[in-house]
DNA sequence: TAGATATACATCGGCTCCGAGGTTTAAAAA
DNA sequence: TTTTTAAACCTCGGAGCCGATGTATATCTA
């Protein structure tokens, strides 16, 4: 998903891709080449990129790929209908949302985000204990395990926050689109 | 890491573990059985756990899993000194400190700490442009972009301020057991 | 009493990914 | 001039994990 995101901004060669990969880190790990390199052609053998060798501006030659149509279809529908791992895993997700403009129709994206924000609803039971019963977070005897319960309250507050607010603007710009169009 | 370090709480048995890990959800996604019996059976040939068989307390039988020394050593080790992927990946370093109390000096405990707040004050750059330059979050045309790096920088103070507390309240706690014990 | 359900354990094929190694090309350093 | 470094690409073996499938047992339901 994100070298066919990163492909639709502008085209981009293997070794700048995983660059740029590696730079969303702190959500994702750097890519290895063992990945990309497979990846790649296996992203061309299905037709969803295609490559034009270039010289390299530095050294050697450079395989410059561009996305097709087939690749931005494959994009969107990865988007649009995300497997349940993108919304709920922080790493997967954050790479989601960091190509989810490529989704054009605002009423797609608001549902995407709906999803996600159904997700962070979900109260977190983290620990449980012998007898199998919930602890609450001020009897947890781990200062960590604490602080993690702390920490991920309030950054779920802080998504949450933004998610609503987002989710209103894009459903007003949808129906605003609707009312333009003369009907719904 | 989780089984042990569940197993360092209580005994349990495969079953029990499975839901205490998949519990962990929203950092850790649920376990599979082929991955955790395997792990299991690993952990068991390193001599890291042993196990009782007991009557299911429902139906089948049950494998009482106990953590041995060689167990709660390696957990230690683990813990003490964490493969870079568990500083650095937000699902990896929940769990990391979910069970971090297991280690049990609070010197070592802040070392690990710092390790994590030295890895957030690194700045996140995520978004480049074609020729190569970052683009500033203001400047993103992108509203995901946009929300992605504010959640980023919030979620990420949040916990930088969480760590810091932390950190020095270990520090004093393990200054003061020096103390106590009469040295420098 | 038959089937469905939940507990509890286990295996196996397949997929993804990584890390180590290797190649080519050009520029910089020795 | 030779070596080293960095850019750029590629492959292969192995590790880890998943999903499907299967087994046994006790309880609940039809």
């Amino acid at each position: 998903m994100a070298i066919l995101g990163f492909l639709r901004d502008f085209p981009l060669h293997g070794y700048d891709l995983k660059n740029r990969v590696a730079s969303l880190a702190g959500h994702v790990r750097p890519i290895a080449d063992g990945t990309l390199y497979p990846t790649i052609k296996k992203l061309e053998d299905a037709q969803c990129l295609t490559r034009r060798t270039a010289p390299g501006s530095v050294a050697a030659p450079r395989h410059m790929l561009e996305i097709t149509q087939t690749g931005t279809d494959q994009l969107r529908r990865w988007l649009r209908d995300p497997e349940p791992g993108f919304i709920t895993d922080d790493n997967k997700w954050y790479v989601l949302l960091a190509f989810l403009h490529h989704l054009e129709n605002p009423r797609e994206q608001a549902l995407v985000l709906s999803r996600r924000r159904e997700f962070l609803d979900q109260p977190a039971q983290l620990f449980f204990d012998a007898a199998g019963a919930p602890i609450p977070p001020e009897l947890l005897e781990s200062p960590f395990r604490k602080g993690l319960m702390q920490i991920h309250r309030s950054t779920n507050l802080t998504e949450i926050d933004w998610l609503d607010r987002q989710i209103a603007e894009l459903n007003q710009r949808a129906g605003y689109a609707v009312r333009q169009r003369g009907g719904d």
